[in-house]
DNA sequence: ACTATTTGGGAACGATCGTTCCCAAATAGA
DNA sequence: TCTATTTGGGAACGATCGTTCCCAAATAGT
């Protein structure tokens, strides 16, 4: 797992090298695991949308649960990185509040909508018997509420966004908001109101 | 299954009786559903939750998928029944809408949130492949959106919501609050600040 | 060249899955 | 009382599950 401490070049390990990418793997992982579920997916399809065989899975993954957690770290760094990119170019905290629940809202719409969002499935599928899907599906969700009050406070810091909103409950019901448009996402009915929704959520912060 | 097309009393039919109460059984399935997952429940879970054997299960209901979709018909009865109940005591569209949303709220906290929705896990596990459950849960949820913005119709013709509001965009926000904030449950770590979150979506009607 | 190590491929394994079947028990109608 | 019908209980079934194992291939170090 460890290497390369502070030594020179990549400097290969022994052994036959791995011949498929990781990270691509895991975005077909990914895919699967969001359209079906972790107990809706078998290794047999983790496998045909992988391109690998069990063998390999087994060899690359301690088992099903460590494909599905490092899926899960996967999307939400790829997700994480997206929005990252966006909110730079957001200049007041209403903004930045505004480019969050934009990006949440055209997630929710057309055939990436429906297929669902990985962890929304987690969360549902697995939190309550999983002690570390928990832990890690939480804090992703905690961390998330406290970016969002941040981002209100420095809109009441900044006037963007009024003094008398109570930062801790609309933070909440933004995020609730952020999850909620990614189920209604899945019957694809909402589509055509999704970015009114999203609009009409920011009213919170006058 | 149809019987009793206008005769007189139960009249019951021939063969031994079935000596459970179907709805407490579905009670139960509801509960191991909810926190399980339609996929992660197997037979024998059902079987000891619901306190029947395989053989009456099966006698009872076609297979696992028409014990789901009977466990979710009468979960979304139920909680209709709840929230009717409620409704009938507020008389202004906002006073409708806020119920509704603090009935969400409420639902979202303590155990009952860690357990989650049937509704929502269907949605999320079954609908992408299951156009029956696709159709149900649609269903249900362009019901309740068109629920929405009628109360908001109404708020905006007794006076209660402001005239400015867009009515399909925020009934779709408010939506997608009642959805998430049950997402938001299932960790249970905002239990504190539901109540809040409830009072701040509201700021979408001024 | 030889050894150690790791991967690719796929057969094989035990466990569990959803479902069916069979028999005894309980009821209605004749 | 006899027949038809339905349920309760639980054993049994084939299918599929996640996982392991084995062997050939590919690499690094000696």
């Amino acid at each position: 797992m460890i290497a390369d401490t502070l030594s020179t070049p990549p400097s290969r390990a022994p052994g036959r090298p791995r011949e498929f990418d990781l990270d691509e793997a895991l975005d077909a992982a990914i895919l699967v695991f969001s359209e079906r579920g972790y107990h809706g997916t078998s290794i047999a399809e983790l496998k045909d949308a992988m391109g690998l065989t069990a063998g390999s899975i087994y060899k690359a993954f301690k088992d099903k649960r460590a494909v599905f957690l490092a899926a899960f770290d996967r999307y939400k760094a790829v997700r994480a990185a997206l929005l990252d990119a966006r909110l730079s170019q957001a200049s007041s905290g209403r903004a930045r509040v505004a480019t969050v629940v934009r990006f949440y809202a055209e997630a929710a719409c057309g055939a990436t909508g429906r297929r669902g969002c990985l962890a929304i499935g987690a969360a549902v599928e697995l939190t309550l018997f999983d002690e570390e899907v928990a832990e890690r599906v939480g804090g992703h969700n905690a961390r998330l509420v406290e970016r969002i009050e941040g981002f209100i406070r420095e809109g009441q810091a900044d006037g963007s966004i009024a003094g008398h909103v109570d930062a801790p409950g609309a933070a909440l019901a933004v995020f609730s908001y952020l999850q909620g448009i990614r189920i209604a996402g899945k019957t694809g009915r909402h589509d055509g109101a999704a970015l009114a929704s999203a609009e009409a959520i920011l009213r919170i912060l006058d």
